[in-house]
DNA sequence: TATCATTCTAGGGATTTTCCCTAATAAAAT
DNA sequence: ATTTTATTAGGGAAAATCCCTAGAATGATA
């Protein structure tokens, strides 16, 4: 019998390996690959091509979302079931049309992660229970319908909303980033328009499911 | 030979369940009971008496830090070891004079974190390399001699400064508490003065440290 | 190739928010 | 009984933000 093959990335070493012992604790699968951060990931899983990879969707350089994207291209046929610490379901539509498998929350029991594993690898798709309703409430299927693309900012406009979303004043992005007070809320304008959030929590809100607020 | 009796008190079930793997693979350690918050931590500390918690300071209702001095007060003799996501110090200083024995990274190595246990367990006190020049760097040691009491926030100012964390403006926060502006005003200014900090960056590292940015 | 959309840049002026200083009342500590 | 702390809040000055407009450069499209 033939062992499920899994490319683990996660950025927290202490968590990767518990979810490592986890899954190589299991008969039928096998970790055969480890990544921190969302490009090296993206290699690991070309270089071995895994039967799934478990990510965290808040990781460092590339977050989860676009590598799920990126991976989607890349290697179609590996599966991608995501992990992550928020119940909200604002990435988790994101997620399912980037094409990933399946979305686990890590406040679920591991034994959910394990079934999740299973289940992605026959084929199907998994969503933690805790998701299921909020997928189909109504609000992000009518999202699927508009086919609208948020999270297209770009680097510029990114950078800014995370540095408001820490805390710097206008002023003092501006001053980070040599451009001009005018310039800087000239791209938070943007990159709020594009979100369709008006407010400084909402950017709060979105920086911490873009996983920026981790750590420093 | 007696292994270790072990608390682990970590609110995320998977990460907590891979260190309790961790931590029972090794033939002189034993989980013994668990905990997902503060309080719970220090009811279920009461009841079994075990040689050492090891204690997430981000976590709900009690945060690590308050656990560890009420902790220290109900049951001196247990040993605390911190376990945090975080390298910033101001913590670390805080803890130390709450009366924890030890303080790891989640990022480093899980066989540190059984080292770190092994060495407290022995009665010394254990700090993650990667910390351990931040002590020693000056600037922690003068607030020791001085003495002072960072953290102790009342109600209402901590109220205040999570929701200034979390991206709401003053009018908001006036508009939730049903008070005026001017209070709100006061409150933050008050608890600014005692933390000694400055601007809303400040507020924001201060508020993540204390796990309130976590999850929604 | 010519045209259109997007990105990055930024100013003017109105509006809103925040800051600094002062202060009253009630509760808690000494 | 006196002092300290917590909660509340105003006035006026200063700072930050918002709304509108716009040019130059790059990239995409017809």
């Amino acid at each position: 019998m033939e062992k499920l093959r899994i490319v683990l990335a996660e950025d927290h070493l202490t968590v990767r390996e518990g979810i490592k012992l986890l899954v190589n604790s299991q008969p039928d699968m096998e970790v055969i690959g480890e990544a921190d951060n969302g490009s090296a990931a993206i290699k690991e899983v070309q270089k071995l091509a895994p039967d799934i990879i478990v990510m965290d969707i808040s990781m460092p350089e590339l977050n989860g979302l676009k590598a799920t994207r990126r991976l989607k291209q890349v290697c179609p046929n590996v599966k991608v079931l995501t992990l992550t610490r928020h119940t909200d379901d604002a990435y988790l539509q994101q997620l399912i049309e980037a094409g990933a498998s399946g979305y686990v929350l890590k406040q679920s029991a591991p034994t959910e992660l394990i079934r999740a594993i299973r289940i992605i690898s026959e084929g199907n798709s998994y969503l933690d229970p805790a998701l299921t309703n909020k997928l189909f409430g109504g609000y992000a299927s009518r999202s699927v319908l508009r086919g609208e693309r948020k999270g297209d900012l770009t680097d510029r406009e990114a950078e800014v909303l995370r540095m408001i979303a820490w805390g710097y004043s206008n002023k003092e992005i501006a001053a980070k980033m040599n451009i001009s007070v005018k310039t800087v809320e000239a791209h938070k304008a943007n990159a709020m328009r594009k979100l369709d959030i008006r407010s400084r929590i909402d950017i709060v809100r979105y920086a911490i499911l873009q996983g920026w607020l981790q750590d420093n």
